[in-house]
DNA sequence: GTCTATAGTGCGATAGAC
DNA sequence: GTCTATCGCACTATAGAC
């Protein structure tokens, strides 16, 4: 008899989501999930800061990966450029196998505002990450956070729809839709700041 | 005597604020604070749902200036130039007056991610209601969105830099200056979109 | 592993404003 | 009388300290 299986921090995890699936995240204690793998509570809090962590990876892996695509992109890239190889790197993290579990995870996220922030602040903190690699490539800091901005902009525009019912393509196929959406948007932009506005 | 005084918010606000930088957020309670303008706990948490929630403004000023200004534009605006125009009147908000609050407001928001996490809320917020004003002008729904992102992107670093130390232009100009900054960003954007990139 | 501070909630009582 | 701001008390769960 194992005194402490592997894959604990797992293990809580799921149990985490079926629990605030089943019953909401409000409702569910912390003990009980702990209990529901045989923990106790202490142990949980040894593994994730608080409540709302447990859903989000402790290793920051996306970001990871942005930060080493961003760092691979070829030297005479333009900002917007990098972002958009950054992007096809990325969606690699995001195959068919995850939809599932990104649905259920997105549909508990979606009814709790105490987890829309801690969502809000491990996107606020990929979009800085990006934006400090892209300064270490020699952009300038305005151009770096606003090509970062359109970064995180397009991923969540794009991951939105990634997990939309029913939606079957691949997360790199609809960033790259939406790119160009983005494309069509910014089209006038040179118009607009020329002319100026009311 | 009167037993109650007009104003309690705006005096809990302000002894929060005070209390947050002299001390820290996390080490002052409500109950200081509530006392710090001779209320109770209890009281405290009428007027604000929680320990954070004080730093913000209840009723959403900003969110209905930005509201406001979409639908004022003139209506064969394009995205851009809609979300262009919310932002100039939106920047009436912050004059200079405000200027020195704003700076002590934001020095403890970035000491604390729990107010970061708030403030994101709030910002996405904004975010979302600026797409629905554009998608209530018969904008598409993805069109809507990128715009509504470029326009929070836009306003973040403007307003980081009009707090900045030493910064003496108006938020308006700034953010004139950004949105420029954008153009130039998002140029080369239809020949990334069309070349594919690694 | 235990112990504690404190955030936050629910319900009810009080009392001034009108 | 109604309405509403305030207070009091009991309570739970989180989260951190020891």
């Amino acid at each position: 008899m194992v005194r402490w299986e592997p894959g604990t921090r797992e293990r809580l995890q799921a149990a985490a989501l079926d629990l605030y699936v089943e019953q909401g995240f409000e409702q569910t204690t912390v003990e009980e999930i702990a209990r529901a793998v045989g923990l106790t509570e202490r142990t949980f809090f040894r593994h994730f800061a608080d409540k709302r962590e447990v859903l989000f990876d402790p290793q920051n892996r996306l970001q990871q990966a942005f930060l080493d695509a961003v760092d691979a992109a070829p030297a005479g890239a333009t900002p917007l450029e990098t972002v958009a190889s950054a992007l096809e790197t990325a969606a690699a993290f995001f195959g068919d196998e995850r939809r599932p579990w990104s649905r259920r995870r997105q549909s508990v996220i979606a009814a709790n505002p105490a987890l829309q922030e801690r969502e809000l602040l491990k996107m606020a903190a990929l979009e800085t990450s990006v934006a400090h690699a892209l300064r270490a490539r020699g952009i300038g800091e305005r151009a770096a956070a606003l090509a970062a901005g359109a970064c995180i902009t397009v991923f969540g525009v794009a991951f939105g729809q990634w997990i939309a019912e029913g939606e079957q393509r691949s997360l790199a196929d609809i960033q790259r839709e939406v790119m160009g959406e983005l494309g069509s948007v910014a089209a006038g932009l040179a118009a607009v700041v020329a002319g100026g506005e009311g």
